[in-house]
DNA sequence: AGCTGAACGTAATGCTATAACAAATCCTTG
DNA sequence: CAAGGATTTGTTATAGCATTACGTTCAGCT
């Protein structure tokens, strides 16, 4: 196992200009390679939403993409969605957001992790950041409660670069 | 205005038996102070709330506050609740958890705060701590994707000390 | 008393998510 | 290949969370 120290390729590339066709490919390559090693399938279904999913770097709610899995003539009711979604979130493929009851892809499926959020207001691109340092200083504060953290949240609200650049508010 | 350094009471005390009276009267007249201070109103509805969340250390769902209101002879439609919640919240007096989409009295709501959020899945009790730390690793580590944080959900889930002594799982 | 804006109440609706069950599909094993 | 079991997909129905729209009431002011 050669599981080396995590390299994200480039944590804030989700807000920036970027080769999308190569971005998006390498994570459903990786999310393949994923699932292979799990014995997991990634079934039409499955792989489709994931598709939808890494067309860009929102998050989707899951009616909206249920509304393009109906349309290409998948099922139509909720749970198709839901359970596509939990597939790939369950495998690491995809995560979810809090804050917005949403589901974003994951661009380092190859890697174990619970990333930091960054929710751009202005643009809505979500990138995720190393978390292990503020999951760190997290623990220490709630150890000093007697608090034992074993899943945390942090999901960041704010403006990306390329949105503070073009003067957004 | 005496705003000194942020001295919580006990970040830990939601999780320890203590005067639960003490405990939530204090915050109901610190409540009280604040929104003198800021000319707001606490209206019947919106104290009745403040004090159904004061009552215990859990998070509680909108409709559940709202049986209660209705129970009390206050409107039984959801926008009652929610609005006396929004008011909370807003003033600095309850607190919004995304995780449970849920709400919890503020302990400290002297104090602007947005502190970390510690929830214990055994007892589902919620404790308020000190995010100040976190938000500051959390902000230099998406500074260095380009990222301006504005507003951070930090929750964390595991267990407090006084269920890990009983030995919950 | 009369005006005005905040707060409250209700009806209606929309969005998010899951439970329960039936049909189809995959996979193994004899 | 046939039989049987597990997984996956699909549907119906329902539960849970939240907001919009609109009319009425009430505190505070002139
Ligand atoms: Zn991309
Ligand atoms: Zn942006
Ligand atoms: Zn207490
Ligand atoms: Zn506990």
């Amino acid at each position: 196992m050669s599981d080396r120290l995590y390299q994200p390729s480039d944590p804030a590339a989700a807000f920036q200009p970027h080769d999308h066709r190569h971005c998006s490919s390498a994570a459903l390559d990786a999310a393949e390679a994923r699932l292979a090693r799990q014995g997991a399938r990634l079934t039409p279904v499955r792989r489709r939403t994931l598709e939808i999913l890494l067309e860009s770097h929102r998050a989707m709610g899951a009616y909206e993409v249920l509304d393009r899995l109906a349309a290409e003539g998948f099922g139509r009711q909720p749970p198709v969605a839901y359970r596509a979604l939990e597939f790939l979130v369950s495998h690491g493929l995809a995560h979810r957001l809090q804050r917005l009851n949403a589901f974003a892809a994951c661009l380092n499926p190859g890697h174990d992790h619970n990333p930091a959020f960054l929710i751009c207001r202005s643009c809505d691109r979500v990138a995720e950041a190393e978390a292990a340092p503020v999951r760190a200083v997290l623990s220490d504060v709630a150890a000093a409660a007697g608090f034992r953290v074993e899943r945390a949240t942090i999901e960041a609200l704010g403006l990306c670069a390329s949105c503070a650049a073009e003067g957004a508010a």
